[in-house]
DNA sequence: TCCTTCACATACCGTCGGTATGTGAGGGTA
DNA sequence: TACCCTCACATACCGACGGTATGTGAAGGA
């Protein structure tokens, strides 16, 4: 190569292969799409990626955990332009269903995400991104007396999943006030928690 | 074959098929189960299989629909069993998380179903089956007063989600007392909803 | 009895994920 | 600057998989 040295180089190798895995695998799937796709669009060849990464899935895995770091950051930014701890939880679920449009997110972390890793894995990579994040707000707010004293484990699952499917759902067949409905319909029940 | 019809041995062929694939699917996901393997257990060959599925999918898809009309009748049966609508929407809440502690049903219906079959396929099965009960039940409590007039449509995608990941992390995890904290969590949600 | 049909079994193929090995350009060392 | 080791890939290859094309023998009506 005539430029850069090896390290520069293996950088740039390795963000084309995860640039490209991503494309492709959220455009067509993970089953659909074949490492010769993915090594071709990237400049490369079936040993650089066996060089880089352990297999098409742990090619995969650093995809997602890319994906869940973005969806994390975006909530975690909505939560902290608010004060009020209450206010935070609100914003950072907006963020979230926001976040959960984009098609690309939603076939690489919702779809593939839990069949190609595995369920337990794919709860390890949630939790440490974003799951982590509604379940310290949640704990704030308990501890606050903001809303009833109870097991907060219960409520992140059930909030993150409700969010989950709503974002899936809304990106497949959105009406127009779809959205607002579901914030609305979801805020009704984050008040449901107050004492 | 030395007993019974063509008809009978058909139907015979076709339900080892479907059992054998249903119990591998099942213990060990879609991906990681071979055609061979199953056909070796239904104790046929694989132009067996091609002559009553279209493909490995297509048999996937077929367990799938057994499975999700198991859960429906389950949901259905549960709520049958109340007389006051509000009654029957919880009774099928909670139906709905016992029949999702089943590890089988989760890997098929829950895992593998929306990445093989894709989320829209997967959620025309989810509306024949399961969410269209959801979508009547709560459909009549806003006909009915107990609930405030809302779009209804967001709330059946709400609630489902997050009783699927419930489901999901109650059998994953279990703490002795989650199930019923989720319940009573999943309960205050719903209360939310009336006037 | 014959003959068609049907419910499979057998044999085969292309492609895929994965592996083993080759290779040539850095880049430190003397 | 000559040397040489390392490393970041490329090349060549393999077994297994999903899928297909074709063979076959029993069932069952005519």
């Amino acid at each position: 190569m005539t430029h850069g040295g090896r390290a520069l180089q293996r950088e740039r190798t390795r963000q084309a292969l995860l640039r490209e895995g991503r494309r492709l695998f959220a455009a067509r799937g993970y089953g659909a799409v074949g490492l010769s796709e993915i090594v071709r669009a990237a400049g490369v060849t079936k040993g650089a990626l066996y060089h880089h990464f352990e297999g098409k899935s742990d090619l995969f895995r650093a995809v997602l955990e890319q994906v869940q770091q973005e969806v994390a950051r975006a909530v975690a930014a909505a939560a902290d332009a608010q004060d009020d701890p209450w206010a935070r939880l609100v914003a950072g679920c907006r963020a979230f269903l926001a976040a959960g449009a984009d098609p690309e997110i939603q076939q690489i972390m919702l779809v593939d995400g839990p069949a190609v890793l595995g369920w337990s894995e794919w709860r390890a990579l949630d939790e440490a991104a974003s799951a982590r994040h509604l379940a310290e707000a949640l704990t704030a707010l308990v501890e606050a007396g903001v809303i009833a004293p109870q097991p907060v484990p219960p409520l992140v699952h059930l909030l993150s999943g409700a969010m989950n499917e709503a974002a899936l759902w809304l990106a497949g067949s959105a009406g127009p006030g779809d959205l607002a409905d579901t914030q609305a319909a979801l805020e009704r029940m984050l008040e449901a928690l107050r004492g």
